[in-house]
RNA sequence: GGCGGCAUAGCCAAGUGGCAAGGCAGCGGUCUGCAAAACCGUUAUUCACCGGUUCAAAUCCGGUUGCCGCCUCCA
């Protein structure tokens, strides 16, 4: 089965061939830099990294361009009021994207391109409109003629007439026709600006990824990629622009990922109902806040809640308990070889267990279904389990390695087992009013009294831990503790 | 007002024409000093509601209800 991709465009799923054989050419909005990122442009992030690692896993080249639009009127108003530059709020939230993308896993893009590193192909583009008459002066700005372009509201299917009736467009005095979007702004004092043709001014939004596209990825590419909140107007106007300019569709599949929710309504900024993925990160290991995304389709809204974050950890505990496992036994049996031997996308040699690499392509393959992957990866886990009381051997080695070897296109389980239970307990203890010193002190006092059969005290330690919120855990290999879920 | 999406067990969530994946929680058992973890078994005659097409529908069509999104910046 090949790859098939629901593009919004045709609105149906289609089955992905790239224009040029063996490549492929992606582009995807990133994020304003005025504010820290919540978990919703951490969604859009983890879905596209799982996009770019996968299509990679299919052996594509691919091209991966996201872009920071770092000139906009929600940075200058945030300059003005922090009384610094704009260009200074830019590269503050560009660094702060990284400081919260990273723990989350997401993979570099190809390239990373700044809107205003291009406000010269910007500027050509609009140029380019107005010769061909799709675009017009109007007093230091350019406006798009968005009934020059009889195509307009293909992708977001609304049509010119019915939107006029929507009645919510800003009345512009300097447009000829409220539909109109701007391609160039005159800058008013206090705001950034650049020479062009039309006076000094700054571009408007749509333009840059128009203009960037096209530089990197050429006048027609394969994927464009954003949230679903960018359908209208944004890529519908990008549509326009470049279709007008070049004469050329300017994409292919075009995809859009679901919200992240808080009690069914939109997180955003707007509604104030927004967690930052830095406070989050506090509270949750990053890796579950990656599994628990990519636990629904990417295209569905997803609800986000303690609980399903909770859920979320307890389910990717069990895979790292199997890790932990294996590591251990790996230990005492140099025969074995280690599991984790570097960045989770290398694939491990000996991970071929056919029939769960083909389940895990077919999920792949239809529209990207992580969801239904952490399904099959579920059911392996389940049968390693059941392995565990026997001896680890071949069989066992060879379907582990492909378990961690799929995490790996999905980003998931590269962190070192003992590290991630010692993350998890670092993080839980801190809400929970015991040090963890107390908790190994009272560990091995329990002990002292098992070995001793004074089993009313060994049980008075561990109700009493388990009231602060400890479960106890006796193994073979001494006691674990972790914390309740 | 226009356009679009969703509704699957107590909760989360796959499945889009052929006997309803998976996770969490629950219950019974194995293991254990007792637990926990893990394992085994079990938990939706049914997929919001009504009608239609079909040998066959959660899946297709029509209608009803409810929730959500876009139409203004938004991942």
């Amino acid at each position: 089965m090949n790859l098939s991709i629901y593009n919004t465009f045709t609105k149906r799923k289609e089955e992905f061939k790239p224009i040029q054989e063996g490549e492929v050419k992606m582009y995807v909005c990133g994020v304003t830099v005025y504010d820290l990122c919540h978990i919703g442009h951490a969604r859009a992030a983890i879905v596209f990294d799982v996009i770019y690692r996968y299509l990679r896993y299919l052996g594509y080249k691919v091209t991966y361009v996201r872009n920071f639009t770092d000139v906009d009127d929600k940075i200058i108003k945030r300059a003005h009021e922090e009384g610094v530059s704009p260009e200074e709020i830019a590269e503050r939230y560009i660094r702060e994207f990284y400081k919260d993308m990273n723990p989350l896993n997401i993979e570099p893009p190809t390239c990373e391109p700044k809107a205003t590193m291009h406000i010269a192909e910007m500027i050509d583009m609009i140029k380019k409109l107005i010769e061909k008459g799709y675009a017009y002066q109007s007093d230091g700005d350019v406006f798009f003629s968005v009934r020059s372009f009889s195509e307009y509201g293909g992708l977001s299917g609304k049509n010119t007439d019915e939107l006029i009736a929507g009645a919510r467009i800003e009345i512009n005095e300097k447009k000829n026709d409220p539909l109109d979007f701007a391609l160039w702004k005159a800058s008013k004092s206090g705001e950034p600006w650049w020479e062009s043709p039309w006076g000094k001014g700054r571009p408007g939004w749509h333009i840059e990824c128009s203009a960037m596209g096209q530089k990197y990825l050429g006048q027609s590419f394969d994927i464009h990629g954003g949230g679903k909140d960018l359908i209208f107007p944004h890529h519908e106007n990008e549509i326009a622009q470049s279709c007008a300019a070049t004469g050329n569709p300017p994409v292919r599949y075009w995809v859009h990922n679901g919200f992240v929710n808080i009690n069914k309504e939109k997180m955003s900024k707007s509604l104030g109902n927004f967690f930052t993925i830095r406070d989050m990160v506090k509270r949750f290991n990053p890796e579950v806040i990656r599994f628990f995304l990519l636990s629904s389709h990417y295209r569905s809204p997803i609800d986000f809640s303690d609980q399903n974050l909770n859920e979320a950890r307890i389910n990717l505990d069990r895979f790292y308990d199997l890790f932990l496992f294996y590591d251990m036994v790996a230990k005492e049996n140099p025969t074995l070889p280690p599991l984790t031997k570097g960045k989770d996308e290398e694939i491990l040699e000996g991970g071929s267990d056919d029939e769960l690499m083909q389940r895990f392509e077919e999920a792949m393959n239809d529209d990207f279904n992580t969801a239904q992957v952490i399904g099959h990866l579920n059911s392996e886990l389940h049968h390693l389990n059941s392995k565990r009381g026997g001896e680890v051997r071949d069989e066992f080695l060879r379907e582990i390695t492909t378990l961690k070897n799929i995490g790996g296109v999905l980003g998931l389980f590269g962190q070192d087992p003992v590290e991630y239970f010692e993350k998890e307990k670092s993080i839980g203890i801190a809400s929970l009013g015991i040090s963890e010193e107390e908790v190994l002190r009272l560990i091995d006092e329990r002990e002292k009294a098992r070995r001793e059969k004074r089993w009313s005290d060994a049980d008075r330690i561990r109700n009493e831990l388990s009231l602060k919120g400890i479960i106890l855990e006796d193994t073979p290999r001494g006691t674990k503790w972790k914390i309740k879920g």
